[in-house]
DNA sequence: TTGTACGCGTTATCAC
DNA sequence: GTGATAACGCGTACAA
């Protein structure tokens, strides 16, 4: 709370002379012991806390690149963003020094805590990830001083970098239906997002189409443990098995497959397991779980390049940017 | 590039204006049309980039809490930064709205690039983690301008929150032994860490005392897919394989896990593994994965706390604190 | 619309 | 030997 001249009127020196002791420099600056104890302790009492960006304006290492902040949110699906960075790393966009990433970690739900939105004080651009519903329409109804790309959903308003969910449930339901199935369910995490409610609404209408039936709609934490509890409470239920079961998040189908384990359901023999996200593990699960690939890597690299060219000033409209999902079919299904 | 005043001088305006007409506040402010466009027009050609910390330092919103950066690296360990986060998280240490918390990543064995650290502009403390030997050197070496502790490191010039990892490994050894077995092995991630090498020397040293025969130092990848080669090459080599493996790391043996199951060798009746640091998902392998629990979200909130505590001047000489591991016994081991 | 004081740490110049 | 003074970086906002 304490400025560097306030610890100098206390200790009775100047503002410059306590800057030098704070940075170690009293010695090289012939100040002398006495003073230089008198000010290390006025500033502890104070309580210093360096301005940085004072320290960053002065030192003229601002304004050279942009910085650039991923809002993540801080809950379960903090793992996702390993997937994310990667996709930067990989490019070598991050190498290039072109910019400076850092990751600020939000409580889902409350987008509208993070001030810096609207003053543009730590980020010259932002990427939002995994915004909830409730996030997407705070966004969509404040005015922000900062240059936005969302990540995973839509809206006029922003730029946006997405994938068509509603499709992926569809196609998901076809290559069911093209097995065979007469019986299917969806597992949802029950967090709030747009595309978790599209891959739904796809996918029953995917399954109406193809003249199946779905059977259930199970809702369950975002984790191994809320897809282990949702088998474990079809077993328990007096309900059949439908044939296959299409979990919306790829720790959820982990955690059904222990679950099958456990119970004696063997996949995909008796049930079959698809998942979504094709998370780095999900080749060794066992067995190895069929899921939708979801393009994160590409996706993270045009979220950089569409800010950078956002803080650049090289787009002036909202443009949507659209990638393709994909089976990747191993064994449970 | 440019600032607000050379877009001001090359408009023919003042800055005021040129703030203002940046800011939406044209209108508000009356300026005609035409000079708001002609404003506009010349930030776009001179690639106008506003100084975050020049707004930061003028709103005042700077000064007040610490910022806090967690410096992890942008490596396959990325995924491992999810627990720590819940660590911070449930505590609540972050809704307290005491610091501001960002992660910054950095590339292994290059801290020396994150300059930040020498010129204190763009965070009041950090905590590093993953700390590669070299990086470590490197802090041993040069003087830094703002408070650290490191994360599962030890040196004696920082504070650090850390566990025994020579007794890990000692623990784990004396648990093989007390289940019989003659031959073990111990698979490690080729990355340079200090735990690594600790958790290592201590398997083997336990290993010796126990009587024992260490049969195989595997090296592999840090990922799923380094622990599933580990298993192959032992299939496809002429050796016996050991009565059990130890993985020193969590992901490698998830990866062995399925290695196992493709090549018919039964876990936990053929080869015995064990994981280490008790990830999420080791819960729902199949087998569950027995693995040593790594008390992530407790040392998170202590490196919190220690870095608070150093930022206000709470701490004057630097402190180790340690922490325990714990064998948790599941079925593949 | 303009002019300008301000926020705060840094450092080069100057003084006793 | 010890230390003071003041210009500076850049966007903001209020008085004029």
């Amino acid at each position: 709370m304490a400025t560097i001249r306030e610890i100098a009127e206390k200790a009775g020196v100047s503002s410059g002379t306590v800057s030098f002791i704070l940075n170690g420099k009293g010695d090289k600056m012939r100040i002398s012991e006495a003073t230089q104890k008198r000010v290390l302790e006025v500033a502890r009492e104070l309580g210093y806390l360096p301005s940085i960006s004072a320290r960053r304006l002065r030192n003229n290492d601002d304004n050279k690149i942009p910085v650039i902040t991923i809002l993540w949110t801080l809950d379960a699906r903090a793992s996702l963003i390993s997937r994310f960075l990667q996709g930067i790393q990989t490019k070598s966009l991050y190498k290039d020094g072109l910019f400076e990433l850092l990751i600020q970690p939000y409580e889902n739900d409350k987008l509208n805590e993070v001030e810096s939105l609207h003053t543009g004080t730590r980020f010259n651009g932002a990427i939002i990830a995994n915004a909830s519903s409730e996030d997407l329409e705070y966004l969509e109804r404040v005015d922000l001083k900062v240059p936005i790309v969302l990540y995973q959903r839509y809206s006029e308003k922003f730029n946006t970098v997405n994938v068509d969910s509603f499709l992926t449930g569809i196609e998901v339901a076809q290559f069911l239906a093209r097995k065979g199935h007469e019986q299917v369910g969806i597992v949802v995490p029950d967090i709030s997002s747009q595309a978790v409610d599209l891959r739904q609404q796809g996918f029953l209408k995917g399954v109406e189409e193809c003249g199946m039936v779905n059977t259930h709609i199970q809702k369950g934490d975002f984790t191994e443990e809320g897809g282990y509890k949702v088998i474990q409470s079809l077993v328990k239920g007096s309900d059949e098995l439908p044939a296959a079961l299409f979990f919306l998040s790829d720790p959820m189908a982990m955690g059904a497959l222990a679950a099958c384990h456990d119970n004696g359901i063997r996949v995909p023999d008796d049930l079959e397991i698809i998942g979504h996200d094709n998370d780095e593990q999900t080749a060794y699960t066992v067995p190895a779980l069929t899921t939708v690939h979801l393009p994160v890597e590409e996706m993270a690299v045009a979220c950089i390049n569409q800010l950078m060219n956002l803080i650049n000033h090289k787009i002036q409209t909202p443009e949507a940017l659209q990638y393709k999902t994909k089976l990747v079919r191993r064994t449970s299904c």
